[in-house]
DNA sequence: AGTTGCTATTGACATGGTGACAACAGCTTG
DNA sequence: CAAGCTGTTGTCACCATGTCAATAGCAACT
């Protein structure tokens, strides 16, 4: 008789239980909405008891904000690579890496910002104005247009709209498939151009 | 000692009543995310036993559903004041009527396209893309574009995308006021005028 | 190897929200 | 004023969430 003590848990540090039941929320929330998805659930597809996941979150909602802030989190783009030529062409260049983001995340992107809905989340929206305006920043800066320039409020506000038409036009993209990757990429390259070398100098004249 | 048969609740058509409740839950859901609204929360706001919430639409959910199909459905533009000019102009027009629809509803309308969160709810999207849908083509129409051309489908397609945009610029306007409502009049008019224009031609020689 | 201590993890409990349903009561019709 | 229709209520069973004391992996030190 062998003194098998085989244990019924396994103890991990902190932060990798945190990660792991992190994981399982992320895939649930992506494929359920919100009510749907109960700490039940994300225990089990995490092998945990449920109150592990108070304990490492405080609460459910703490949980998803946490889901949230990470899904919405973008690379920062490597700006060794950009050309020096045109607007045009640092314009078409920036879209296409931004589609490359895209396309990287896939349907796990659109989980996250394919569905609004009602409900006036306060904490969300900081997180989300959060991400579209470093967004917006990194755009900027990788077009190579100075941040620090007076109207530089005005720019960021602006090409954060266009973030609004990026999203959509992704949506159009990756989950209808009624535009290609090639005409979403032409769509945004001309309008963001003429955003930025066009209207942009009107709207400092208003 | 008088008679007095006060009634404790009045009976009520169930249009009426349906109404109510529906009027209760959109200033809710308006004010709070959907999991902090409680059905009783509502029923209380309506004056009402929460059971007649089940009654009418059946569940919670079922509610929330009617709460953003009623908030989403926009207007139809009046096209008989339509100028017979440029496509810039006419464009303008209708960018100018659309700012006017958002500003009618102002917080509300924010309360309902202003947060984006994690959760892929099948139903809310698709109501939200019916939304998109009529929208871009009552645009399309109102701009003056034929819209049983051969590449109708496209053009529908990136003027939705745009629809993002629109969105997104209302968010900057509205709540955020980091643009006036002048300058999101230019960006948009300038930004569909580029796309209708200029873009949506070298699109279809893709 | 045995013991001790730390703390990650569990399991049970209390609370509150949701949906179903039978009973009740306004209102209308004869 | 009686009777029926149905809008409305209140209760019951079930499920989800958050709290907390107890448990048990695991490492360090005899």
């Amino acid at each position: 008789m062998s003194t098998e003590t085989e244990p019924r848990w396994r103890r991990l540090e902190p932060d990798q239980r945190r990660e792991q039941i992190l994981d399982c929320a992320i895939r649930l929330f992506g494929e359920r909405p919100y009510a749907e998805v109960s700490t039940t659930d994300i225990a089990r597809e995490a092998g945990v008891a449920r109150g592990l996941i108070n304990h490492y979150f405080g609460s459910k909602r703490g949980l998803y904000l946490e889901v949230v802030r990470r899904m919405v989190t973008v690379p920062v783009a490597d700006r060794s690579a950009v050309p020096d030529g045109s607007l045009a062409e640092r314009v078409e260049f920036s879209v296409d890496w931004l589609l490359d983001v895209i396309s990287a995340r896939g349907k796990t992107w659109v989980a996250v910002l394919g569905t609004e809905g009602v409900g006036n989340d306060p904490e969300v929206e900081r997180i989300l104005a959060e991400a579209d305006e470093t967004a917006a920043e990194n755009l900027v800066r990788t077009v190579g247009l100075r941040d620090a320039e007076p109207a530089g409020a005005e720019l960021r506000a602006i090409v954060r709209a266009f973030g609004g038409m990026v999203k959509a036009a992704g949506r159009e993209w990756i989950t209808h498939g009624t535009l290609t990757r090639e005409q979403v990429q032409l769509v945004l390259a001309e309008q963001l151009t003429a955003l930025l070398g066009e209207t942009f100098p009107h709207l400092q004249r208003l």
